[in-house]
DNA sequence: TCCTGTTGTCATCCT
DNA sequence: AAAGGATGACAACAG
């Protein structure tokens, strides 16, 4: 009965979880506009799909390795080259890259290991030794083992070894340059406020090798000289832009919140804590002063690939990788479904608005942020609501198993996702109600009319009756006026009666008799019954 | 100020 | 047994 009562509402189970499909579309949204994001923002900031495209360029030229092999020494030369100076201004606080694949030896090694591709050092020294542009800039026996052996950025070579990329690769290395020779000048982006750009020195001294801090660079560098670059290009000042990378009181530049205990954040700080999101954009931030808690904003709207990867990392490394994420990635997928969609520009707000942004955003993100999100934040849960809710049960149990949750902070997860499947459901149901409702309206106006229809039937069949009632009253009349006794004496109707027989013949009875015959009939059927 | 509709939440039952 | 769907009831809030 309720199976026929849904179907007849026209309640699937899509319509029903309309919630789900909302949140998974806006999901794949955002995931799309954060891949767009990885493309026209930073175009060096995808360490673990450069080894792939690496891969695959290498695939693409096995058939000219020579053309390739030129590319990609003169890239490491040119690298090399950039990485020196910064290497040796900044990089003693440089953190360690753990991420596999990124480093250019992982990536030699699966370039010579490649089976058609059977090419010794020997090969390469020789191309190099072809090269005089390459030979010059770079010795190449120092400078390609050298390479190497460290773990230097192949993003510039990728970007280098496209030629459509050329330009803004030749932008990027020209923004490289200016730091480097800043670093020499004594201005404001110089090396040693750069070395301030990367956290942990403690970690650092005590863990990192030379060739772990170049693959920390590899990526944290040059996110940071993007972000640089990309703040020159939008005409900030510099000392604004360096100012975006520094932390008063961090020894390191980018404590990214260190002192601040997961269990006593602050987070009502307004002064020092800023949303770098306006309505509805959990998750991203770019500001400059918002560094600390833009982790945290980051991580109650981050997404699941994220979350799996800090949610293994100390506090210090969570929240520096956080905000060095955060700034390139637009993690809006959080929002509620009637909050608007950020504009695209919305992506580089932190650069062309983040003063008006922020203090804007200040006074009214709190109260924009539902309950739930507030507690998650408050207690540095680095899930976002939306996801919490929609995750399916296996995928969240084993989130909660894999990841070092307290007790307080799983139980808070999972009041969340209660409260936030019961809204759900309590919104399906009010929705079915309302349907039932309506369709309860449909069908009393329906019985209404039907009803109306009857009684106009019911009238017409009366009317009817009392015609042939009539009909047969003057029938019966004008039979009896002709009729006549032996005597040729009118037959009184009232002593006589017309009686039907069963073969058709009509009699003349008398009405006494036929009364007494009558009853006799009406007896039988009452024993008969 | 009262009324009404909407929404979130809780408790409870059921699947 | 756990998870979650369904739903009545309540409270807060907005118009």
């Amino acid at each position: 009965m309720r199976q026929q009562q849904e179907d007849k509402l026209g309640y699937s189970d899509e319509s029903y979880n309309y919630n789900y499909l909302h949140s998974d579309n806006g999901k794949a949204k955002v995931d799309e506009e954060v891949a767009q994001d990885s493309e026209e923002v930073d175009h060096s900031n995808t360490g673990a799909s450069d080894s792939n495209n690496i891969r695959a360029e290498i695939d693409q030229n096995t058939t000219e390795p020579t053309l390739f092999f030129e590319e990609f020494i003169q890239l490491l030369a040119q690298t090399e080259n950039a990485l020196e100076d910064t290497s040796d201004n900044s990089l003693q606080s440089a953190e360690p890259s753990t991420r596999p694949g990124n480093s250019v030896g992982e990536l030699w090694q699966d370039f010579l290991s490649l089976p058609d591709l059977n090419i010794t050092l020997e090969d390469i020294q020789s191309i190099s030794n072809t090269n005089n542009a390459i030979s010059t800039s770079v010795p190449f026996n120092e400078s390609v083992n050298e390479a190497v052996g460290q773990d230097m950025s192949l993003q510039e070579a990728m970007f280098a070894s496209s030629p459509a990329a050329r330009s803004s690769e030749d932008h990027r290395q020209e923004n490289l340059l200016q730091l480097n020779s800043s670093a020499i000048s004594g201005d404001p982006l110089s090396a040693t406020n750069l070395s301030n750009l990367f956290p942990n020195t403690d970690n650092n001294s005590r863990n990192s090798t030379n060739q772990d801090l170049l693959s920390g660079l590899d990526e944290n560098v040059f996110d940071e000289i993007n972000l640089m670059s990309l703040a020159l290009e939008e005409g900030f000042d510099p000392l604004e832009v360096s100012q975006l990378f520094e932390e008063p009181d961090s020894d390191s530049g980018l404590s990214l919140n260190s002192s601040r205990s997961p269990t006593s954040a602050s987070i009502s700080d307004s002064s020092s804590i800023t949303f770098g999101e306006e309505e509805g954009a959990a998750g991203y931030s770019s500001d400059s002063e918002s560094t600390s808690y833009d982790g945290l904003e980051g991580a109650v709207g981050g997404s699941g690939s994220e979350i799996n990867k800090f949610c293994q990392m100390d506090d210090a490394n969570y929240y520096t990788e956080m905000s060095l994420h955060n700034v390139h990635h637009n993690h809006t997928y959080n929002q509620l479904p009637n909050h608007s969609e950020p504009s695209p520009e919305h992506h580089y707000s932190w650069s062309v608005k983040s003063s008006k942004v922020r203090s804007s955003c200040v006074n009214t993100m709190d109260k924009n942020l539902s309950r739930d999100e507030r507690r998650a934040k408050s207690l540095r849960i680095p899930f976002s609501v939306d996801e919490i809710v929609s995750m399916p049960v296996e995928m969240f149990n084993s989130m909660l198993s894999k990841h070092y949750l307290t007790e307080s902070q799983v139980s808070v997860i999972r009041d969340i996702r209660r409260r936030g499947k019961n809204k759900v459901a309590a919104q399906n149901c009010r929705k079915r109600k309302l349907d039932v409702i309506l369709n309860l309206e449909d069908d009393v106006n329906q019985l209404k009319v039907q009803k109306e229809k009857l009684l106009k039937e019911q009238a017409h069949c009366s009317k009817s009756v009392n015609h042939m009632k009539q009909k047969l009253n003057d029938l019966y009349r004008d039979v009896f006026s002709r009729l006549r006794d032996e005597q040729g004496r009118p037959v009184n109707p009232s002593q006589y009666a017309l009686h039907c027989n069963s073969d058709g013949s009509i009699m003349v009875v008398p009405r006494r008799l036929f009364k007494s015959e009558q009853k006799k009939d009406t007896q039988k059927e009452k024993k008969q019954k």
